[in-house]
DNA sequence: CTACGCCTTCCAGTTACGGGAACGTCAATC
DNA sequence: GATTGACGTTCCCGTAACTGGAAGGCGTAG
């Protein structure tokens, strides 16, 4: 298969898989005239890494987790360490959106928006500095 | 001031601050041999910016917040128009994180974590592609 | 032969800084 | 006066994970 027909199945762009064999995620075969041939183990890898990407998996996460996918003496252990650590990443995010979501709808909320140059999201952002929101 | 004691009293990186110089959202005034000389205006700024971004808005927002804050003319539909956008681009990526959270938690759940290679993790990493979680 | 679509490589840009080198400055101390 | 140490300066590289675009080769249809 070229690339094209592989980037059509497993929904990745075609830059985006180059990519990958650039860091040595993948090593597609190559016909004589340079092309990229992929066997459709490629193509079970690059949705391996589609889907873990698309939990939020970094590439070096992916590359572990590909590794230990691929090594039958694996411990499910160490899958579930990279998880772990990667849904804690996670909820801190959360927890600083969250933050972020709640101030900034309060602030919202607060501004008329029309015309007049009143405005308490301006009010706010030049007045507090470290103190919490609401003391 | 120097840029040390400004640091300090904003609790931005110095680095941050030459930074934000270099990409004109500060002017700074300098001393005979070199050094950066920072006002109180400057230090009202850079809070502001600080504040803006621990909002997670982006550089480009900030630009465009602090063009508002400092033009009396301004109307706070506009300021308001800004934070909704950037509330809105908030929303998406929690509800992103949200399901990531969902599904890896329940991955994480269903694996044991021992020293067996059988993972439920894996299997789902490799084995699905579009569909969706919990069909 | 040419046109078109696919493929290739390579280079640059993105975001918002952080690290570190190499070097100048200032105040205090010896 | 020399030195030390803490500060300041500029400049360049690296980050994550791609994306866009240029310049050019390949394959097939008309």
């Amino acid at each position: 298969m070229n690339i094209g027909d592989v980037a059509k199945r497993t929904g990745l762009p075609a830059k985006t898989i180059r990519y990958y064999e650039e860091i040595e995620l993948l090593h597609p075969a190559r016909h004589a005239n340079g092309y990229r041939y992929f066997s459709e183990a490629d193509v079970h890898k690059l949705r391996f890494l589609g889907r873990s990407r698309s939990l939020g998996f970094t590439i070096e996460e992916c590359r572990a987790l590909l590794g230990l996918y691929s090594d039958p003496g694996r411990a499910s252990a160490d899958v579930k360490a990279i998880a772990l650590d990667h849904l804690s990443q996670i909820d801190q995010k959360l927890l600083k959106l969250l933050e972020m979501q709640q101030t900034l709808r309060q602030l919202v909320d607060r501004c008329h928006g029309d015309d007049r140059p009143d405005c308490p999201i301006l009010t706010d952002l030049a007045g507090k500095e470290k103190a919490p929101r609401s003391p």
